[in-house]
DNA sequence: CCAATGCCTTGACTTAAGTCAAAAAAAAAT
DNA sequence: ATTTTTTTTTGACTTAAGTCAAGGCATTGG
């Protein structure tokens, strides 16, 4: 287990910070360890607080009246979630599950509130932080009304590549249901949209390893395309 | 026209703040004017501050690879727009015009994140409304992956009865067209869908006059429902 | 008053993607 | 290793919603 300072120190939300103001928040940081498959929170629960990701992964998620799941994101290590309550009402407008076996940081909702009001430039990053979010919202929503699946998942996969730091292939570190929650679709479509693109050579999908054959044309396909 | 310390105190970016911290924030305010269908900004143009609707109505959109259109958002008095990249980075992750004949105030970004820096309330107000914003989308994502277009129609129409403090009735304040748009579809779709709810007699559609005829059968349909 | 423009609706058709059911494959447990 | 369970794929079918094209309606201006 890292240690905590070490965690905060890292955490993008309180990149630049003054070490006497990391040693402030670790000290309102509270540790929390869950199993895989927990549950974190669950929409419309009082929020008294938000949580970094220090190890382990967290799906952020809301359910139809069906049963029916739509997995908004997935956050990793150095992600904070949750802090739109902290800072809007008092629910949560979704809820929060682990994925794996993780760590997680909690930060009390007053004694953060506390520490911004007195830390201008904590108030700023947070500021960054949230503007981050919506901008990914902005580019998820612009997805999920302007392209279809196939133009989704491609979209995804150049993320991946992005991320993963590897123009040619990347791993998912998610369940290809999961993954179709993700992208707002159901497993049998994306199911038979990876086969498409195996049959033209766009891409070559192993299990959960996926080489990308045909990068601008995945790229072409993610901008404006439709698979034939 | 309204005088612009008048406007500043009514938003609700600015609400509860100090008489003195109000007249910096006057300091700082540009007027701009607009006629009806001006553009304020394009997406991809650089963010030297954000806006408040003095008076007007403003559209928040994107435009896909075809042309196709998409509204995020509808914008009038007394709502900022565009405060995202004067946080998370340099772009407008959208594009926004004037729908009507507008008078915004606009805030230059250096000189209000200077602001925002020895005012922590003012930050705490902003962070508020950014993670409000982030609420509405998380509302409009779960409306767009989990319902059909009748249920997104329902909850928004419904919305509007809220928004306009009458149950039974509202008056739309945008074009068809346009309500397509924000709610991710085609005019076409659209009209079909208004000719089938007034058929079930839901609701009782002239023009831009809707009168609520079954309230309860409509909020049944943006929950889970289908039309039959 | 009538033309003209833009907005909305209707009809016929196509298609992307969902549902249901079952088989196949992979992963986990015994 | 073999059973059990979960995940993924495939097939047949249905349906919501998009496209294209034409017509109707209404608002504005000459």
């Amino acid at each position: 287990m890292k240690k905590i300072l070490h965690i905060i120190a890292e955490a993008p939300l309180f990149n630049g910070l003054a070490e006497d103001q990391l040693g402030q928040i670790r000290q309102i940081a509270v540790d929390k360890f869950y199993d895989k498959g927990k549950t974190v929170f669950l929409e419309g629960d009082d929020c008294n607080g938000f949580y970094i990701v220090a190890d382990g992964q967290v799906k952020i998620y809301k359910v139809s009246f069906e049963g029916k799941e739509h997995i908004l994101h997935i956050y990793g290590a150095g992600n904070p979630f949750g802090e739109v309550p902290v800072f809007s009402g008092r629910k949560f407008p979704a809820s929060a599950q682990t994925l794996l076996k993780s760590h997680l940081l909690f930060f009390p909702r007053k004694a953060f509130v506390d520490l911004i009001s007195s830390n201008p430039s904590l108030a700023l990053n947070m500021l960054a932080v949230l503007s981050m979010r919506l901008r990914q919202f902005t580019v998820q929503i612009e997805n999920l009304s302007l392209k279809e699946v196939p133009g989704r998942l491609a979209s995804y996969l150049l993320y991946l590549t992005k991320e993963q730091g590897r123009p040619d292939s990347v791993t998912l570190n998610i369940s290809k249901g999961q993954l179709a929650s993700l992208l707002g679709t159901i497993p049998e479509t994306l199911s038979r949209i990876i086969g498409k693109m195996n049959q033209q050579h766009l891409i070559e999908a192993k299990g959960r390893e996926i080489k990308i054959l045909d990068f601008s044309g995945m790229e072409e396909l993610a901008e404006h395309g439709k698979l034939q």
